[in-house]
DNA sequence: TGTACATCAGTGAACGCGCGTTCACTGATGTAC
DNA sequence: TGTACATCAGTGAACGCGCGTTCACTGATGTAC
């Protein structure tokens, strides 16, 4: 096993921040060794500086293809038969994710950049949710700063809290209430839409 | 420096659950090493092991300590000078949070507990957050399970979503125009209340 | 097309470091007489 | 009250471990003629 072809090795090292990404939402950056994403990619953990310059920079690039990811699968979920779009379907699908399920980067990565500072894998956090949080916010009535936007907003950080109380609590009775109440108040949200099930 | 008298290795133990309380909430449990927090309670780390069995044990007790100020926090914000009562003032001493800052336990915790599983820890913080919630939710009116008691849900999750993604991002612009949003629905909510200032 | 050689992706052992934990030791505390 | 002794809270060096990272090496790849 010596040297790889060009295309071979940039079809490793795309493997491996795929395993990384993968890795990271399942489990957490600090949680995943830098042997774990190369054994995961089939290979030891020697070459992986052939690629990275540290941890930190796969870290970056991870994240990156985790919020690219979670906006594709936002981006046909929200998508409905008759053409109209709903939210409600993104929060249901959100509540899912469970251990060995794809957990939200905005979740997922959160301990490892809020910790101590690492400004670039921060930024790469910062612009991946703040895409995702457009993306919520756009979809369905585009009105400008109106109440219907503002409502999206509290909607979409409930999202978030209530997955996080739901996850470090061990779907604990009152977080999965919790849970419920969010997603039945999607549901209700703009009246065009109400045809979404539970 | 021999032998501390019994009451004297009371006051040091408690002395180093505070502490660790403390650092754990300002940098979270994975940051913070046991010698840091005897170092912080005035001691050398050998002497830790004769008060915990392990530093989980440790982290247990100051998780419980955690929860029991944020809840001593939180009752004392509620109470307004005209008697009535306020989420309000919650929420906006909630997003004033920053590092050297009193952090909520809710998040400063969820990493540790969520990661691998630690049952008696996750056990400590699932009661101490269902009875955080349980206070936000009693405050105000005490009404059963009617719409006001589902939004002051919706906001308890969306406090928790709008302030981790504004630690987690480093206070992006979109992140502390989400926390305004939430907390201008704090104040809007039940009309009875709507004296709190902003 | 064939041959000689430099390149470099990947290997796997080793390094240094900080962590949680252990342990022989110290000397003031608490106790028995 | 005094004295002799056992207890044990706290010390600080040391241990084992896993981590991120480095490095001498391998051998197929890519290149020059």
């Amino acid at each position: 096993m010596g040297r790889s072809s060009a295309q071979q090795a940039l079809r490793n090292r795309t493997r491996v921040v795929e395993e990384a990404s993968r890795l990271f939402r399942e489990r957490g950056v600090a949680a995943v060794s830098v042997s774990d994403v190369m054994g995961a990619a089939g290979m030891t953990v020697g070459g992986f500086y052939k690629h990275f310059a540290s941890k930190e920079a796969l870290v970056e690039d991870a994240c990156a293809l985790s919020f690219d990811q979670a906006a594709h699968v936002w981006r046909k979920l929200i998508q409905r038969d008759d053409g109209t779009e709903s939210v409600a379907a993104i929060v249901d699908h959100y509540f899912l994710a469970r251990p060995a399920h794809f957990t939200c980067p905005m979740l997922a990565y959160a301990p490892h950049v809020s910790d101590t500072n690492f400004p670039p894998a921060r930024q790469v956090y910062s612009d991946g949710a703040g895409a995702l949080l457009s993306d919520f916010l756009s979809r369905g009535g585009k009105q400008e700063d109106c109440e219907a936007t503002q409502e999206r907003q509290i909607l979409f950080a409930a999202m978030i809290g209530a997955q996080l109380l739901a996850q470090a609590s061990g779907h604990a009775d009152w977080a999965t209430a919790l849970q419920k109440t969010v997603l039945r108040w999607a549901t209700k949200e703009h009246p065009a839409s109400q045809k979404t099930s539970t």
